[in-house]
DNA sequence: TTGTACGCGTTATCAC
DNA sequence: GTGATAACGCGTACAA
């Protein structure tokens, strides 16, 4: 007597065969119950349990020609700022029954084939870009092939793609104004890469408040860093060399922040008193620095979130302006700034 | 005269029918091309290229039975030291022509349907594991049923799965030791949860130093955290108001060890001279702390990479040991710790 | 070397 | 309410 093997994977046909019923009432008991007598239904499912049925995704995401996947294009796990946003995306998609692929881009040429073949063959729904850019060329004709697309926390200006982000050019103001309004006259500013949409809105904002004063700009109170910590420290070390050192920083992000007050105490400062500095990010670590990182509040989660939330509004057609969403970014005031010595 | 529609998704029928062959040859050219003629194959190509061509991955993986995606479940995304390994996960994977699907899980229960799912269902071909346990139950039979895994990072004394590791009660012991070497003898630890098996070997090396010394092991010297930093500001509060306080601390990780120092440092102690510390896995911000944190260094893009290198081994068939391997972490001495005082 | 024909597991369209 | 049957796109026996 031959014992029906349980280990090889069970198939629709042998619910149908274990339950004497065809794979079409089999089917049918998964997908629409109600169209299924009580009797068979039961007689269905008691046989689903015996032979321990799991229906084949990837046969049906074929056949459904959805994957209920969709892949994040990364520039940099590792970037604290990015795994925040991946575990909104995570969130949201999860509670709808998608799952994330991630793709951490690492300037690396060779994965950007193996994205857009993912993309064209539709193995994903959608995507969410958290860089700038594409990671790889589309041509108008082709971009109409795409599945839907947003973008998180960057902007793009040629692709018109539906956005969620927050107002770098006023938090930037505002973080600026704020050490203006310490009585600070001679903030410096250490800013991202040129070619990062939102480091020139950064910069625009830093310069919009500085112009305000009606003072001309110091275009060498302006060095750029890559938001790595040594980049950071490697601008304190440029900037306090100068003839006449800023009294205050602005850092585009909490990493160079962190990266510059590093650089400062250890040339002797004493902060805030010797040197005021704000960051932007405010991430967990910004809290555990002495002193206290006074920053902008960047909301990592919910931009992963309303990023996903956005592209499921496209996937299930709820959709009808697939319009950019803009997020709130306080001001978070710690005990890095203080009004200058002098 | 109507073009023939660029944007719909060209199949196979599509380049058969321009190259004037069969779809057989369409196939054969695309996955042995030595087995068709030159003449056709050159047909062929040019008709791929014509009416733009991507193989349908999805009907191709659900074919071959296999979806060349890596199921990674990670404890939790945003910590840094898991996205470091996923990173190395990647970027082996990406070598490979494997993708790399995250599943973060967070305590929630309901994502573990969805995992369990994917892999019975056969939608992904492996798995790695960042935590100490499986986001389900699975009872014996059904382990044989399931993906070739690996862990990263943890060891599982039930489940006998490969795993990439380091030695953690030596390194631990080699911390501890450490601050011994230096003239302390009063050494309390942070350490992790007690359900991880690493920080139980942590704590066994601590331990295992202490007790070398031939003093007396004191319990109250052992505090418990959670890796964040506020578990180790905590934990040295209670510390630092024992009638007899530690002059050095081993933490069982870098932000424990970071929230420690900032609350030693709130508390007016001078650092190092009045307390040494001692981190775990020597995250990039260990360099930025002041003093610089001496730490032990958890090899954390490697074990990623080492993860997925077994886990190839084992999916392409050329293990036949899929044995575990064992990766080094040195100590790195930098300023948080130096000889005590008295 | 090339074409024909079948099957992978599921869902959908018909009839009954 | 249920059962045949076709179809999704690809890979591969097998036959020519």
């Amino acid at each position: 007597m031959e014992q029906k093997q349980q280990n090889a994977t069970a198939t629709m046909k042998d619910v149908a065969k274990a339950a004497g019923v065809s794979t079409a009432t089999v089917s049918r008991t998964l997908m629409t119950p109600e169209k299924v007598s009580l009797q068979t239904r039961q007689k269905v499912e008691q046989a689903v349990m015996d032979v321990g049925y799991y229906p084949h995704s990837l046969a049906r995401s074929y056949k459904r020609n959805e994957s209920k996947t969709i892949l994040a294009i990364v520039p940099d796990i590792s970037d604290p700022f990015f795994s925040d946003v991946i575990c909104g995306l995570e969130k949201v998609a999860a509670q709808e029954g998608y799952f994330v692929l991630i793709g951490d881009c690492k300037h690396q040429q060779k994965q950007e084939n193996a994205f857009i073949n993912l993309i064209i063959t539709k193995q994903i729904d959608g995507m969410v870009l958290l860089g700038s850019n594409l990671p790889f060329d589309v041509s108008a004709e082709e971009q109409k092939n795409l599945p839907p697309i947003v973008m998180a926390n960057e902007f793009s200006p040629e692709l018109k793609l539906p956005t969620v982000h927050i107002d770098n050019l006023t938090s930037a103001f505002n973080a600026t104004h704020y050490l203006q309004k310490l009585g600070h006259k001679r903030i410096a500013c250490i800013a991202g890469p040129e070619h990062m949409p939102h480091s020139q809105y950064r910069l625009e904002g830093y310069k919009k408040a500085m112009l305000r004063t009606g003072e001309k700009l110091r275009e060498y109170y302006i060095v750029r860093g890559d938001f790595t910590h040594e980049s950071g420290a490697e601008a304190v070390k440029t900037l306090l060399s100068l003839p006449e050192p800023p009294t205050a920083i602005f850092c585009h992000s909490d990493i160079m922040a962190i990266g510059a007050m590093w650089q400062a105490k250890k040339l002797g400062l004493t902060l805030p008193d010797d040197l005021s500095i704000v960051g932007f990010d405010n991430l967990e670590q910004a809290k555990y620095t002495l002193p206290a990182l006074t920053t902008i509040n960047h909301p990592r989660d919910e931009i992963g979130r309303h990023a996903m939330l956005l592209l499921l509004e496209q996937l299930q057609g709820n959709s009808v302006t697939p319009g950019s969403r803009l997020l709130d970014s306080d001001l978070i005031i710690r005990e890095s700034a203080k009004a200058p010595k002098s």
